[in-house]
DNA sequence: TCAAAAGTGTTATCCTTACACCCATGT
DNA sequence: ACATGGGTGTAAGGATAACACTTTTGA
């Protein structure tokens, strides 16, 4: 009782977001956290002793835990917010009372294979961000959002800041999309209220109206969803100045696959005929000479990455070419 | 003696690039450890107890040790391999045993305001990368440090994957200088053991032969060139899609002074008119009227960056239209 | 009057966008 | 034959790159 309480200590958690694409869906793995009602991110406390590199130690967490072997790897961002971060709780060995600090990894995989393992599932991620999918036009989702974030922005003596900074998020009033704004728009939900992480982090427990719970999509584990947000955002940028969709591709597809996964990935419809001219003057793949027979109509030629490029040239991504509805 | 050691705790440091743009020379904030002969990055140690975030903590120990204001700043990268950590040594209360992970952020001064301190000084990061600057075309320090990976590289059995790396890094071979891999080079010469941090980390005290160490720049402190890399590789990164540069401008600026600053930024020189014409397209300066008779020749006029497009609509940054020498 | 730096015109080329149409297969 | 998706041609418009020249000041 009357010990000297030690110093505040900290403990760093490693969060991974695994990305696939599967069937025209860009899918996250995800993780049943111990303990919790809610779906999370593979994740694990870094240990100072044992791990060499965060690198390293988040490849061998995610393997322990879904039994899955990462391939492309990167870091995403550090969160050490407080009040923002994670009740890493029983998990591991941290002290109940130390500072967490949450290090987001981002990983790409071929395909979604199954993990063998019973508490780990791969969602598609607009289960957690419904409105960020303008494949088909304009998502239902932003219907509400607007509503909601319109009646935020009023209350306040800064609504006009705060309509502009929602304006430009969500495309209101005629802005354009940004497809790579995720993270602000989920922080400006966040700020708004509008997340049940929001008010959980303020130590409430009232929940969201049913249809505004539906339009900004499902609560996360800890900060997860934060850092799954930080992940599309990034992925989305990247694909354009890096040929990292090919991570998410197997060895063999066809042109039709790829500009699906870009468009899953991107959450935006392309345009088909100048997608498929930017592919060949950017000379990154190449046909196999064989088909695939399995897509319905005419059969499709099968392409694959150049990956020897990489060593033998600076390569560039893919542009978006945007097909207009 | 018998008693258990306690868990490998860890240490959160954080460190800052703080750059200005000063007569045309990109500058960067150092300091001088205590007990250290090397220069370093302003840092300290991030307290669980008492800091909310990261970027507060940052932007308070600048000022303590700098008496100077951040105004934009940005989270860059997370380090914590083991071997290339931190020795905080005696700095603040970390323990001795403890694993240091070093977070790094990225700040934009307007100008190099004198610092009223007496240990930080603004050194052009040409000092610590002098083969970054090809604004007067290729530099010379290149050609020692072509000589030095090409042994490095001849020397392994995996020579063509070395050659290949180094001829993209570095533009070997007539491959095209690609200015924003400043990391990946400054990496590059890391793993090949040419810069003196790589082997002060293996526990050597051997100091490079001269010219290379000319032609690799100063050594600094701890893993602070790493750091500085990745923040140049971010910065000149997102010139090109943010209107950062102006925050390295003052309020009123010629459009001469402002291509010099992306000149000193990029490194590279860059086509006058092509880059005027850029700016005036994408609509991101307004003139003044005024006039700055200081410039030598032709009064030039003065412009001021329209701040106010920030929250109107997206705001992409600079292209950077190459002058061929 | 001349050096120094500011500021402008113009063209060829390439890339992007936006049209709509033909092809090969399975049912 | 027709539905389904695969695959192609081409022209307009805009952006970029490359060329050199005129203007206004101070010394």
């Amino acid at each position: 009782m009357n010990r000297p309480l030690p110093p505040p200590s900290v403990v760093i958690g490693l969060s991974a977001v695994v990305v696939a694409v599967q069937e025209g869906e860009a899918m996250v793995l995800t993780v049943r956290p111990p303990g919790s009602e809610l779906e999370g991110l593979p994740f694990g406390p870094f240990d100072p002793g044992g791990h060499r590199t965060f690198e390293l130690a988040t490849r061998a967490f995610v393997t322990e835990q879904t039994r899955f072997n990462l391939g492309f790897v990167e870091q995403l961002y550090t969160f050490g917010d407080k009040g923002r971060d994670a009740p890493l709780a029983d998990m591991g060995a941290a002290a109940p009372a130390a500072r967490v600090i949450s290090v987001g990894y981002l990983a790409l995989a071929p395909a979604a294979i199954d993990t063998h393992a019973r508490d780990s599932q791969w969602r598609p991620w607009s289960r957690y961000f419904p409105y960020e999918d303008w494949r088909d036009g304009r998502p239902e989702a932003l219907s509400p959002i607007e509503a909601a974030l319109r009646r935020w922005a009023g209350r306040g003596s800064d609504a006009p800041q705060r309509i502009a900074r929602a304006r430009l998020a969500f495309a209101l009033d005629g802005a354009p999309w940004n497809e790579e704004r995720v993270l602000e728009r989920y922080e400006l939900l966040y700020e708004a209220g509008l997340v049940q992480e929001a008010i959980r982090d303020r130590g409430e427990t009232t929940l969201l109206p049913e249809n505004l719970a539906a339009a900004v999509g499902a609560e996360m584990f800890s900060d997860h969803r934060r850092i799954l947000a930080t992940a599309v955002s990034r992925l989305r940028g990247k694909i354009k100045y890096r040929p990292v969709i090919f991570e998410l591709m197997p060895e063999a597809f066809t042109l039709s696959a790829l500009q699906r996964a870009v468009e899953a990935v991107a959450g935006v419809p392309l345009h088909k005929q100048n997608f498929r001219r930017a592919l060949e003057r950017a000379d990154l793949v190449e046909g196999l000479g064989r088909m695939d027979a399995d897509t319905g109509g005419r059969p499709a030629e099968l392409f694959r990455f150049r990956r020897e490029l990489l060593s033998a040239r600076p390569v560039s991504g893919l542009s978006l070419p945007l097909l207009r509805e």
